[in-house]
DNA sequence: TAGCTTTCTTGTCATAGGACAAGTGGATTT
DNA sequence: AAATCCACTTGTCCTATGACAAGAAAGCTA
């Protein structure tokens, strides 16, 4: 049942009532993925909502010359979404995929509204996720311009040590804006 | 009186009903900035929800070496504000600056509030625009990492040609992420 | 344990764009 | 008209990062 405590977390008695939680939390639906599964291919239109419990996952678009830039990465308590296709209801262009096994909760767009016109406290705390997805990616583009690589990677490694440990040089490098050989030898300059 | 035409095109009688329009609609004050004037310093926290009806702005920060980059330009139809501290009730680290004399409509937190959370149409119409700017600013983000400089620009000028007209060089080249010097040769480069 | 495959490192050389400084030309002030 | 100022251009040289290719290391698979 989605009665979990993980889920009280992010619904916290605090902000909402005990019937508004009633309403809520058994729209959730539990979902697994395996790690590389797919939670979302470009070309739809991002129609679920996730937010993940445990594992890893990020979000990826290919660029005109078909190589791969990751565009985020998701922990537990982030929401994994395109934003804008979920929204404005338009094709999506990013891919996500399990960057290990995960467990997340899920919610269909129709729902999601339901619950956003009639509950409060669900559209402030829907909006706050919302906003608080364009404030980092507002620093990270303000970071791309202001910041060489190696204080992006720096700041990268000290704000989400985790990430390290689950994504590869690679994935790494293409959010960073670098290549994979350049992020290399970053790291190879940091250690020395 | 706010019964402009203006805001008419901005909350069409297809979407609101007459109704929420006389709820709305007067809610929205007519304000003026002569050029140069700002609409916002860093440091406060966003407390004002402008639309701009005529002439442009722009929104920037100050880097660690005290350096201006711009991070927006705002034009007719266009929200100037730094969503994350409006909504978020945070200092802002943007400053927004008219580029012309400019007139607007504003609507201050508390107003938008109650306008949110009490008109269906207003809260789709208000995410909306929050959503369309996530969506631009992904796609500047993504533009940084998978296009050379010179395509950024002319991708800029081929999206916004008016711009050209009222922004200089230097705050263009910022936007871009170069330097000024780099875009006059880029602009030498494509006039040949 | 040997073989693959994938990921990461390293070398060499090339290039986009930066730093700095010296023009140029148009606009504004006196 | 002279003086000043601002936005832009151009020259020279420099640096961060890219492109490409060849190793090395680390997982998987058999």
């Amino acid at each position: 049942m989605p009665n979990s405590h993980f889920l009280h977390k992010l619904f916290p008695p605090e902000t909402f009532t005990e019937e508004e939680l009633d309403q809520i939390l058994p729209c959730f639906e539990k979902v697994n993925f395996k790690k590389n599964d797919y939670l979302q291919k470009a070309g739809v239109v991002a129609n679920i909502y996730w937010i993940i419990e445990t594992g890893f996952a990020r979000a990826f678009v290919l660029n005109t010359d078909g190589d791969d830039i990751s565009t985020h990465f998701y922990k537990s308590g982030d929401v994994a979404i395109d934003w804008s296709s979920f929204f404005l209801r338009a094709t999506t262009k990013e891919n996500i995929q399990a960057l290990t096994d995960i467990t997340c909760w899920q919610l269909d767009f129709n729902t999601f509204q339901r619950l956003f016109h009639s509950i409060e406290a669900f559209r402030e705390i829907g909006r706050k996720r919302l906003v608080e997805s364009y404030f980092e990616l507002k620093n990270q583009s303000i970071s791309m311009i202001a910041d060489q690589a190696k204080d992006r990677y720096l700041k990268l490694v000290n704000d989400k040590p985790e990430l390290i440990q689950n994504v590869s040089l690679k994935q790494i490098a293409s959010y960073l804006g670098i290549t994979d050989t350049s992020l290399s030898r970053i790291r190879k300059e940091i250690s020395l």
